[in-house]
Formats: structure tokens, C-alpha cells, sequence
RNA sequence: CGGGGCGUAGCGCAGUUGGGAGCGCACCGCGUUUGGGACGCGGGGGUCGGCGGUUCGAGUCCGCCCGCCCCGACCA
């Protein structure tokens, strides 16, 4: 490819991220264009993309993929994905014949692998398996990747300076993405059930003044959360987690089926029956009611009367209030109790690259006996732009990028400096000859332009044709990371060949 | 929905008594330069988010509207 045709710039500055972000150096390196919420993979980028999609596709061999163009699903949105995923399966899927099948798409900035297997389990298990093989295919390619798993999914988490917050276990390793971790939740005490008893708490309308208030810890008290669900006739949805605990949304989000939430208002509420700053769950209607699994287990709460300055305490989950739903709905936080041997969590920054989980489904295909089972479906997906900004991020060195052969746009930077124009056409043709890709710096441009381009683009060979190198016996040939030496013309092409044979294992 | 912030050149921004529409990067032309993001001179580019008001005069003051971002829980 020549430079001189290429579309997109190399950039000087980049104010939306910072040097250390991997983004920084895609933007710069004209592999991104990045405007609002909207990301362009430029020529550059949408090569370096192709090459990691080709070598996260080669290790799902096995698995026999067909190529499908499915829907483009975020992953949290699965949920509500399920009404068309019935459909497809009820259509395609009668019977044990059809199965087991793994089904490849790969949409925009995602490759996802659709497993379709006899039982759920059997799914999960192929799913988390190609899951594994792509997690170390990016660790060959540099990436160092740390397991999370929560709501029943798996995650690769890569380490990211402005990554999203992820929760890790330092002794036992566990670790999940803020919003899906699980902490320990405590095992209160039985204690008997006191009598429902109104108390008044004049402008404790915060669980802190609360507890102050009645001399109580905030793990004592109930603390009620009003959502309304983003749909075409909202509904109102009443959380409630132990006082000194958070809500997480999308937890709650995909038990609901996926829908997005948004805070009520003040009306919302007053129209369940509650009152703002006193509310519980108590004597609400016209509401989902979700409350989390240690709610029930917690004996003697103080919630709110529904009632101007006035609280309930020996509120009893059962007795005084029930549920549409119990799950896990709390937001994990830093120093919580890991779930797995209590030590405290800790807060990394990282952006989930992979991801597997199971998808619900109660569609039944016809065993060899002639009975219904239900069919177990799962998905493993790679998000392509995060795993190359996270990529990008640890492919950076000083001055700009410094690709893995396996995944660089191109093989070769060859430079066109003054005085060597005629013969660098002919090194270009060469190099292709030998089979190698090559980015042809043919630009009208000062030496210092493209020697700072070549470090942005960060391909793992520059060569430069100049009057300098010519007069010193040939051209100047330079790993990344290395230092340049003279070849003679003619040797040029066939060692860089022979240089990507021993580093490259793939054919393309 | 409520609270806060921001809308000025392609991008990032400055603009305090209310009177000049500017700066950096990018772009175009000419010349010099040519192995580490060169320099000089010249140039193009704007509904200052929109509408209305105050004023001799509004990017600037007032009102309304639109758009984007952050915050929203019994959250400090």
C-alpha cells in the first residue's frame, strides 16, 4: 500500500486520551477515528482487525464453526435478546440431529461463537472452552489476561490503564467487573421476630441520619431503591438491599429481562404508595418488588412507614412484605468480602475482552428416545475494540507502537527518502514478490514526517532507501526495536522473507 | 424527571467595563529546507447552538428553547 494514497493522518496530539491509554496511540497512529461514541477503524485498523479476527478464528477449529451474521447484541442486552433466539432454535433445532453446532458471527467490533449443545452444562463447557483458546491466542500476542467470573458468566479482564473498574480477590485470585462481582454476605443471627412498631424519626429521611438517629449500625436497616423501567409503559421497580449496601443496575436490569432503568421520581413513587425519604416496601402496589437474597435472611430491620417522618423497626421479611423476586442484587465494592474466602477485594482497572456465558432457554429438540430436552445454548465473544486498545496498550513503547508480527497491519515500513525514489519502487516490488505485505512511505515529505509516522504505525521492520544508504551499500533495514543496519538491495526481500517464516506460523 | 456543567473555525480552546471575532493544531499557495513531526511569507475557513429582549452597539447582559456531558438511591 502506498502512503501517498492512504487514507487517514497520523495525529499530533490526541486530547481525548492520555498517553498512557492504548487508545492514545490507535488514534494517533491513524488506526482510529474517534468522534463522540462513534469509532471509525480506519484502513489501518480495519487490517490489524482482520488479522486478529483470522487468528482468534484459526483456533476454533475443532469446533467445526459455520459462519453466521446474527444480530448485533450487546452483552448485557442478551437477556432480551431470547424471544428471537426461541424463534430461531424452535425453527432450526428439532431434534438431536442438529446438534451439537457452533455458529461464528462476527459483527462490527464483536466475534461471538453461538454453541448450541444437548444440555446447558455441555454449552457452557464449550463455550468457556473457546473461550480459553482465544484468551491464549491474545496472551501470545502479549496481552496478560486475569479470569473473572459473576451472574454466571466468565470474563478475560486485560489490565488497562482507563479500563473499567474490576473487583479482585489478591489471595485467591477471584475477580469480576465492578457491576457483576459478588461479595460474602454476612450470616445474621436468628433472632425472634419483634412486633411491627412505628417510631417516629423526624428528618431521617437518610439511612446515615437514620442510624444515627436511633443509635442502630446502617446494616440494620433496609434501604429502598425506585427504578422505572425503560420500556413503552414503564414499570416501577421497587429494590431493596440492607442499608449499608448498593444496588447494582444491571444485575437487577437482567433479571428484569434486560430492560434499561432509570431512577423514578418522586411522583412514581408517591403513586406505589410510598413516601419519599420513608419509603419500604411495605404496603406498596403497582410495583416489581426485587430484593436481595440477604433480605430475607435478616431478621428486625428497620424500613421506612410510608409515612412522613416515620419509620417501622421488626420489619420481617415475609410477614411484613414480600417479594416478586430475591436475587443477588448488590454492587459488590472495594474492601468487601471475596465470595470465595472472604479477604478483601480490591479495585483494578480493566476492560473485560472476553466474555462467555450460558443463555437461558426452554426450547426442547427430541432426544434419540423420543423425549424433549431442552436445548443448551452459550456464547463466547471477543470485544475486538477493547482487545486491541488493550493490545495497543501493551504494545506501546516509547515513541509509538511496536506490533507483534503475528498481528501488525503490514510486514514491512519502507521508506522513500531523497535519492532513493527509483530504487525503493523497486524494494517494493521485491518485498511483494517474496510474498511480504508492505506500507510504502512514497510521500513528498521531510525524512523526520516519516520516520515519526513508521514509529506510530509500529510495524515490526522499517526499511529506509536513501542517498545515505545507498552510498553505504544498500538499504537501511531497522527492527522496531533494534538497531538499523545497511543490507545490501538484493538480500532485503529474501531475509525479511526468511525472518517470517521462523516468526509468523500462519500462511496469511 | 430534578440538580450542576458545557455549546465560539475540521479538532482542542481563549475571549471582564458591552465596541477588533481570536490562539494552537490541521488545511491551501509560493519559496527555502531534506536522515527524526522544518522555516518564512501569503491565504481560505464562523449563523459565537437557536429565537426573542435590553442597548447607538451583544460572543459578552436578560428570558425562553434546543443539543451534549456529569450527578441522581434513605447517595454526604
Amino acid at each position: 500500500m502506498r502512503l501517498r494514497a492512504q487514507f487517514g493522518q497520523t495525529q499530533r496530539q490526541v486530547p481525548r486520551y492520555p498517553p498512557e491509554d492504548g487508545r492514545h496511540w490507535l488514534v494517533r497512529g491513524a488506526y482510529w477515528h474517534v468522534f463522540g461514541d462513534t469509532r471509525w477503524w480506519l484502513p489501518l485498523g480495519e487490517r490489524l482487525r482482520a488479522r486478529l479476527v483470522t487468528l482468534l478464528e484459526a483456533v476454533t477449529a475443532s469446533q467445526a464453526p459455520q459462519h453466521v451474521a446474527f444480530p448485533d447484541v450487546a452483552r448485557a442486552d442478551l437477556a432480551s435478546f431470547a424471544d428471537a433466539l426461541t424463534s430461531l432454535l424452535e425453527a432450526h433445532v428439532p431434534s438431536y440431529r442438529h446438534l451439537p453446532r457452533c455458529l461464528l458471527s462476527h459483527t462490527g467490533e464483536r466475534l461471538t461463537a453461538w454453541v448450541l449443545a444437548s444440555d446447558p452444562e455441555a454449552a457452557r463447557e464449550t463455550a468457556a472452552q473457546i473461550q480459553g483458546q482465544w484468551e491464549a491466542v491474545l496472551e501470545g500476542l502479549g496481552l496478560p489476561l486475569f479470569p473473572g467470573e459473576g451472574a454466571e458468566a466468565r470474563w478475560g479482564l486485560a489490565p488497562a490503564a482507563h479500563g473499567q473498574e474490576a473487583l479482585r480477590c489478591p489471595a485467591c485470585g477471584y475477580a469480576a467487573p465492578q457491576p457483576w462481582a459478588t461479595r460474602e454476605k454476612p450470616h445474621p443471627e436468628d433472632e425472634a421476630p419483634q412486633p411491627l412498631t412505628p417510631v417516629a424519626t423526624p428528618h431521617a429521611s437518610t439511612i446515615q441520619a437514620l442510624a444515627e438517629f436511633l443509635g442502630i449500625p446502617e446494616s440494620q436497616t433496609a434501604k429502598a431503591v425506585f427504578l422505572r423501567t425503560q420500556e413503552s409503559h414503564p414499570r416501577l421497580v421497587f429494590a431493596v438491599v440492607r442499608g449499608d449496601m448498593q444496588v447494582s443496575l444491571p444485575k437487577l436490569s437482567r433479571l428484569l429481562g434486560g430492560v434499561g432503568l432509570e431512577p423514578a421520581d418522586e411522583d412514581d413513587i408517591r403513586r406505589a404508595g410510598a413516601v419519599p425519604g420513608y419509603a419500604s416496601p411495605i404496603q406498596v402496589h403497582d410495583a416489581v418488588v426485587v430484593v436481595d437474597d440477604l433480605i430475607p435472611l435478616s431478621p428486625n430491620l428497620v424500613a421506612g412507614a410510608n409515612r412522613e417522618g416515620y419509620h417501622f423497626t421488626g420489619v420481617n421479611y415475609g410477614r411484613d412484605f414480600q417479594a416478586d423476586m430475591v436475587a443477588d442484587i448488590v454492587a459488590a465494592q472495594p474492601g468487601d468480602p471475596c465470595p470465595h474466602c472472604g479477604r478483601p477485594l480490591e479495585a483494578v482497572l480493566a476492560w473485560p475482552v472476553t466474555h462467555s456465558r450460558g443463555l437461558a432457554t426452554d426450547v426442547t429438540y427430541l432426544t434419540p428416545e423420543g423425549k424433549a430436552a431442552t436445548v443448551g445454548v452459550a456464547v463466547a465473544d471477543v470485544d475486538l475494540a477493547w482487545a486491541v486498545a488493550a493490545l495497543a496498550e501493551h504494545a506501546r513503547v516509547e515513541d509509538g507502537l511496536a506490533w507483534p508480527p503475528m498481528l501488525a497491519p503490514y510486514d514491512v515500513h519502507l521508506i522513500a527518502l531523497r535519492g532513493g525514489e527509483e530504487i525503493a519502487e523497486a524494494v517494493y516490488l521485491a518485498l511483494q514478490d517474496e510474498g511480504l505485505t508492505v506500507l510504502y512511505d512514497d510521500r513528498k515529505a521531510s525524512p523526520g514526517v516519516k520516520f515519526t509516522d513508521a514509529d506510530l504505525i509500529g510495524l515490526p521492520w522499517r526499511v529506509t532507501v536513501g542517498k545515505r544508504s545507498l552510498k553505504q551499500g544498500g538499504a537501511e533495514v531497522k527492527p522496531r526495536q533494534g538497531e538499523a543496519e545497511i543490507w545490501p538491495l538484493e538480500e532485503v526481500a529474501p531475509r525479511l522473507r526468511a525472518w517470517y517464516a521462523e516468526h509468523r506460523d500462519d500462511a496469511a
